[in-house]
DNA sequence: GTCTTATCAGGT
DNA sequence: CCTGATAAGACG
């Protein structure tokens, strides 16, 4: 009966749909079926149709013929996804345990989506007679209006509802309508066109109808107009052009436009390489290895290197991908590849309307554009040749996805190479652990540039012990050498950058009579004081609320602000330098849209004297005339309860530092901590990777850690506190029996269900299991896990599944 | 995701 | 023995 069959995956989210459903190909359409176009399918007893990805196409089946529905229809001319990343996907359900349609649905923008809807409506002049009590309730719900059935659903509870309405529309009381949304709702205009001529300015009746014959004396002039012009140049009304289009004189048709306005460009040109940078270049054209870390000092010119290797594959009819970090997709950045390479650039960010997003991808689709620059969901362009792929600043955190499933975009570009059998360099001036540790194993070819560009020296570094500060009796948390320095600076019209990781105004508000802390009633942490709001806000769901003058708790009025946070220190510089321009960047002053780029221009028009801020201003800005970066405090990062907390400090001053001297003039960096003999602060001061990396993977493998081990975190999380406790441990017990031999081999380390570091976050508590599993049981783990949080219901309780990731 | 069937408590 | 609520299971 079939001569083909389709493997299947169901557009919808639910445990028991996760695997694939064959169904067979009628000869109409053999000819469209394929791989990764989407196909309109009967499941279930649904009276809709619904949509699914076809991930296979098959001659043979197991199964017979009549227990296999047909495909009704193919929804895509071409495929939307592409073998290779149906190939991705399968490697991302298994990798970070989640399920088919998760990864899938990666592949492709969210808004290309087919659904039915049905839709009742009660006929005219119904006679109630003859009628059943439950064809009478079910009338009396959809009420002379029309109504989605899933409303009727609610309110009509039991389980026949579907062969009351099938008997009320054969008696003709009701209309059944299906309506079809397609997802493809590109940007349309109406546009109208003059198709004959000859008959229209004679024709009698034109006569009368004033509006149409000036409509068609204006496409006489115009061939072709926009509806909307015409309908205003005019006045005219849309029914003289719909008599029109009745008359046959005109036609109206709809045209997509995309919202893509090319740009006036300025070519640039490109630099020539020094022997360093050459050295790299070529090394990655020329080696057979596929995937490198280009570990650069901050200032080496990787840039120009990404350009020229994207340059050489552009030329061999191949595209690029670039992933930067999201905080780094600035229109600067844009800039700089279009005045390289023009318009053929898609853009893909977090920001996009989902149409927006929809138009990029179709322009890759499309073959419009050969460059894609992003953050890491750019990774997943359906690009067809692919020749490259770059991940800038790799160590980034915002590579790593906070939803499900919670890939590693770095992971995944690796894979991806592999894939299509292209290349794929990561670059960074402080590659993660994980990375660094993957071209020790010589997974990936290890490039190194040593030196700057432009032979500027890197900063010095100086440490400074905050403890001897407050024993020479300098309780500010400015120290002496930091003021001395700012006023050098000061004097010689200099710029300088101070950075502190926490914003608001202190960290938390207490009370000096009963220790109470002010926290937010949502979520179980500290308001941190914001002094230009004069309010307290959560850092975590943004709540906010007053600050009382009286604790609310002992009715004390001794209240305290206790740790420091941006704008603190932007008082207390304005206090100390009057004189000075001072500004501030963090999430809080970055409220509009161009607040960035506002700051950005100004401190680079030395408008601007001190500029204050989080990691915000760590990344990427590259201002000549900044001498003098000041780390207010380095031990808010060093002392976080994450595994990773050493690499994310070293990271963060590396880059920070690296925002002085970047001009002619010598960069200096202050950093202030309580623990200058800290080897990770040690190692930011020698300016020596090397130092702190081997250090720092010591001490990974002697406290079994990535990249030596894996570690699965799985979350719970839900609103009803007994459930989740009751369930967390029910859980725990299931996975704790399934692993029973890894763990009593030790292969296996399975901690007891523990509340998040911050147990409620916006009235929803979370309890967290560790699983430590060594690299060779972890497909075992993963089974598991599977089995025990993804293929069962859970009631009103959430689940994240986390491979080798840091959780809040 | 949607629908059906099984099951059980509670009521007639 | 009926009813309603809820959990479990199947869909190709």
């Amino acid at each position: 009966m079939y001569s083909k069959y389709v493997q299947i995956v169901i557009n919808n989210n639910s445990k028991s749909t996760d695997r694939l459903y064959t169904y067979g190909v009628l000869e109409q359409l053999e000819e469209k079926v394929a791989v990764g176009k989407r196909a309109k399918i009967e499941f279930g007893r649904n009276r809709k149709t619904l949509e699914g990805i076809i991930l296979n196409v098959s001659y043979q089946n197991s199964l017979e013929d009549k227990k296999i529905k047909p495909v009704i229809d193919v929804l895509d001319d071409e495929p939307i996804i592409k073998k290779e990343l149906i190939k991705l996907a399968f490697w991302i359900r298994e990798r970070y345990v989640c399920r088919y349609i998760e990864a899938v649905k990666l592949m492709f923008p969210s808004n290309l989506k087919y659904e039915q809807k049905i839709i009742i409506k009660l006929n005219d002049n119904v006679s109630r007679l003859n009628l059943t009590k439950k064809e009478l309730k079910v009338i009396d719900i959809i009420d002379n209006k029309s109504i989605d059935i899933n409303i009727i659903k609610k309110q009509y509870k039991s389980n026949d509802l579907y062969s009351i309405i099938d008997k009320l529309e054969n008696k003709n009381i009701i209309n059944v309508n299906i309506i079809e949304t397609t997802g493809k709702n590109k940007r349309t205009i109406k546009v109208v066109e003059l198709v004959d001529v000859r008959n229209c300015i004679e024709d009698y009746k034109l006569n009368n109808a004033r509006k149409q014959f000036e409509i068609i004396k204006y496409l006489l002039d115009n061939k072709k107009a926009k509806l909307s012009d015409i309908m205003q140049n005019l006045n005219a009304s849309l029914s003289s052009f719909k008599s029109l289009e009745k008359k046959g004189f005109i036609q109206i048709f709809e045209k997509s436009i995309i919202n893509y306005k090319p740009k006036k460009i300025v070519l640039d040109t490109k630099k020539v390489l020094n022997t360093e940078q050459l050295e790299c270049f070529k090394n990655i054209i020329d080696s057979k290895e596929k995937a490198f870390l280009l570990h650069g000092v901050t200032g080496s010119g990787k840039t120009e290197i990404y350009m020229q290797l994207i340059e050489k594959y552009l030329n061999i009819n191949m595209q690029a991908i670039v992933l930067v970090p999201e905080i780094s997709l600035t229109p600067q950045t844009i800039e700089r590849f279009e005045a390289r390479f023009g318009n053929r650039i898609a853009v893909y960010h977090s920001k996009l309307t989902p149409r927006e997003k929809y138009e990029q991808w179709e322009r890759v689709l499309q073959g419009k554009a050969d460059i894609v620059i992003g953050a890491r969901s750019a990774l997943f362009a359906p690009v067809k040749n692919l020749g490259i792929i770059i991940i800038d600043e790799e160590h980034e955190e915002s590579y790593k996805s906070s939803s499900t499933p919670k890939y590693d975009a770095v992971e995944v570009a690796i894979k991806r190479a592999y894939i299509e059998n292209c290349k794929v360099v990561l670059g960074s001036a402080t590659p993660s652990v994980r990375t660094y540790y993957l071209a020790k194993r010589g997974y990936l070819k290890l490039l190194e540039i040593k030196n700057r560009v432009r032979e500027i020296s890197m900063p010095e570094i100086k440490i400074i012990d905050m403890r001897e500060e407050l024993s020479f009796g300098n309780k500010s948390f400015i120290s002496k050498q930091l003021y001395n320095d700012l006023c050098n600076v000061l004097n010689r019209k200099e710029q300088a950058i101070l950075f502190l990781n926490r914003r608001g105004y202190s960290n938390f508000v207490l009370c000096k009579e009963c220790g109470n802390v002010i926290k937010c009633s949502k979520c179980d942490i500290s308001m941190t004081y914001h002094a230009d709001k004069k309010l307290l806000i959560c850092h975590y769901c943004g709540r906010t609320q007053k600050i009382a003058s009286t604790c609310s708790n002992c009715g004390s009025s001794s209240i305290k602000q206790l740790g420091i946070g941006t704008q603190q220190v932007e008082i207390l510089i304005k206090k100390l330098f009057p004189q000075a321009n001072v500004r501030r960047m963090d999430f809080d002053t970055m409220t509009e849209k161009d607040s960035y780029s506002k700051i950005y221009k100004d401190f680079k028009k030395q408008k601007i004297d001190i500029l204050i801020g989080t990691q915000m201003l760590a990344k990427g800005l590259d201002f000549p005339n900044v001498t003098l970066v000041g780390v207010i405090s380095a031990d808010t990062s060093l002392n976080l309860p994450f595994y990773n907390a050493n690499e994310k400090t070293y990271q963060l001053l590396t880059q920070v530092s690296g925002r002085a001297g970047r001009g002619n003039k010598k960069g200096r960096v202050y950093i202030q901590t309580y623990e200058p003999e800290h080897f990770t602060i040690e190692a930011v001061k020698d300016n020596s990777y090397d130092f702190f990396i081997n250090k720092e993977i010591i001490l990974r493998k002697e406290f079994a850690y990535p990249p030596f081990i894996d570690i699965i975190n799985i979350s719970t999380i839900s609103k009803y506190e007994d459930s989740l406790k009751k369930i967390s441990t029910e859980k725990y017990f299931k996975i704790k029996n399934i692993l029973k031999n890894l763990i009593e081999k030790r292969m296996v380390l399975l901690y007891k269900p523990i509340p998040n570091s911050v147990y409620k976050i916006n009235d929803e508590y979370r309890m967290n299991v560790y699983i430590k599993s060594s690299k060779k049981s972890t497909l075992n783990v993963k089974k598991a896990v599977r089995e025990v949080y993804l293929n069962e219901d859970i009631k009103n309780i959430k689940i994240s599944i986390n491979f080798n990731n840091i959780l809040l």
